[in-house]
DNA sequence: GTGAAAGCGCTAACAT
DNA sequence: ATGTTAGCGCTTTCAC
């Protein structure tokens, strides 16, 4: 590590300007043959690095972007992160992880960051805008992508998926193989995509015929053992359900979980259905039937789009939509009699 | 977003100079009171931050570190960025996340973020340094903490776990259910993680006078599906192992997916176990019995210590060992007669 | 206790 | 094609 070379220490090595080593390592193309070389020769030498802090107030632009998610710790997020990553990469900037953890406070700091120059522009992928009045208007203009989750009104671009279209598919599929007492386990409500995804599920329920009972819409908060406890509570039912459809693999997981401890079979007695397609989902026992999102694919779009934001382009009023795959394995089978 | 002010601003509203406001806002101690409130006042209503990039460079340094990983999809991470994490922040640190996916380039990527001041340290989870000719004599002296895995001769301070000993806890855990055919799939070998696990398991079966017969210790990559392929490749071995220790959880449950394929019932067949616990191992049928390790802990210890190297401190000597526990749970039984 | 002034390392406008 | 100069926004001597 030792010494830090700066260019002006090029500079008096080779007799020229600092303005004209500055020029050679950024590839201006200003700087002419025989000094080109000798100056990026000794600055490979020397091992120079140039001071991001110096740059970047000069420049007034940090290279990096934000992309900030409720918890660091789902690994639902990790694969749009690579999404996000590899775009950014090849252009020229740097990712940093925010994790909100659903905190107010939280959130607000890595608006934060946007104001004082850490990042240029964010990927908010909480669902959410921190509640202080007056804050959207403070935000309204920045540089900003929602990805994954929806604000409404904010005049965001956004990078989606059909939830509550993948959620129909699911539960249609369900009814399909007979089901009639199907329940739903939902993620927090009024989060939209939680909503949403309800709505898909009320809609096909509906356009069956079939009755949603009290207690089939338990509310959960997408962690593995609210999904083991509702579960719980719902075959505490007068009529409990013969499928459920899970609003995340997370809770399916403790769903099924339960339902072994319950001593019911999946999917000869109860049928399930999650939401993720997390990386262990297939290697679960059963392999577990779910609805399967272009994870990394929502990255790079998500990315491109700040990246058109801070080029200066315009932000596009329609949310990208991308598609899903219902992805039909082993937790799913017909209704018993 | 709109106006960034800048101190400037602050001092001309005032009528005070911008040193004042500077000293006043870092709590400084060095204004007096009438000022000092009026100051904090006016920032607060301008919605001041102050840049970055500017108090870095004045200051030299980022108040920042690099986390740095092979593999920011692997879940195993997640819960040590959050230790790590708690910690930096707790002390005014932001963390970045680097993710190298075992390619040079990337790695010395991120050790040149050290150099360019992007981040003041760094906490190395790779198990290796570029493969460069002089590379270790570049950064010998960098605040550089060395977590999880090992690099020998380097002289950073190490945050570890004691892999041999607990590996040979669990082999000693199946031989004491009466295993004697016990095979190993391991990590990519030579890194010492993996050299460590293997060995742990070496150990435990040669004081148990166990062999190891040809083909017993496949060596894997950590992934779920090489854990699948090794698994069937063990049992098309003449005499297949009534028990398999696995490098890791995420091959283990590779594993045992596999043993389902082939129509072996787990733990009745074939017993097995992993190492790392991730958070969906208990939820796993059945239940997978495994290694765990602190991962948060890990993460603060790592942190901490970095904590002190920047602050002066000198470099501990000796590694910090975290102690691990088996967990024996649901696919571990007596083996079969 | 507060102000004036210098300077962190870099890039960009202007000059030649 | 290269050099000169100024200045990004902040913190920190050094004065008073």
């Amino acid at each position: 590590m030792n010494e830090r070379p700066k260019i002006k220490d090029i500079a008096e090595r080779l007799g020229v300007s600092a303005a004209t080593v500055s020029r050679a390592l950024s590839d201006s193309g200003l700087v002419a043959e025989p000094t080109l070389s000798r100056i990026r020769e000794v600055a490979r030498e020397m091992n120079y690095r140039p001071n991001v802090s110096a740059r970047n107030l000069r420049t007034q632009r940090a290279m990096a972007v934000l992309m900030v998610v409720r918890d660091v710790g789902n690994p639902f997020y990790l694969e749009i992160l690579k999404g996000v990553e590899a775009t950014a990469r090849a252009a020229g900037y740097s990712v940093l992880m925010g994790n909100t953890e659903n905190d107010s406070d939280r959130e607000v700091e890595y608006f934060d960051m946007l104001r004082d120059g850490h990042a240029d522009g964010m990927i908010l992928m909480t669902g959410k805008l921190p509640a202080r009045e007056g804050f959207l208007d403070s935000v309204a203009d920045a540089p900003i992508v929602v990805a994954l989750e929806e604000i409404r009104d904010a005049g965001f671009p956004h990078v989606m998926i059909d939830n509550e279209g993948a959620a129909r598919d699911a539960v249609e599929h369900l009814i399909g193989l007979g089901h009639k007492r199907i329940a739903h386990i939902s993620g927090p409500v009024p989060e939209i995509m939680s909503v949403s995804r309800r709505n898909g599920y009320r809609a096909a329920m509906q356009a069956a015929g079939l009755a949603i009972p009290d207690g089939y819409e338990p509310v959960g908060d997408y962690l593995l053992h609210t999904g083991q406890r509702l579960c719980r509570e719902l075959f505490e039912l007068p009529q409990p359900p013969t499928a459920i459809f899970v609003a995340n693999d997370e809770m399916a997981f403790g769903v099924i979980h339960e339902l072994r401890r319950l001593g019911l079979d999946v999917p000869g007695d109860v049928s399930v259905v999650g939401f993720d397609d997390l990386f262990l989902s297939e290697a679960f026992y059963p392999p577990l039937t779910t609805v399967s999102q272009p994870r990394a694919e929502i990255g790079r779009a998500a990315m491109n789009m700040l990246l058109d934001m801070l080029a200066g382009g315009l932000t596009p009023r329609k949310p990208a939509m991308l598609p899903t795959t219902l992805k039909i394995r082993g937790t799913t089978a017909p209704a018993p009699k």
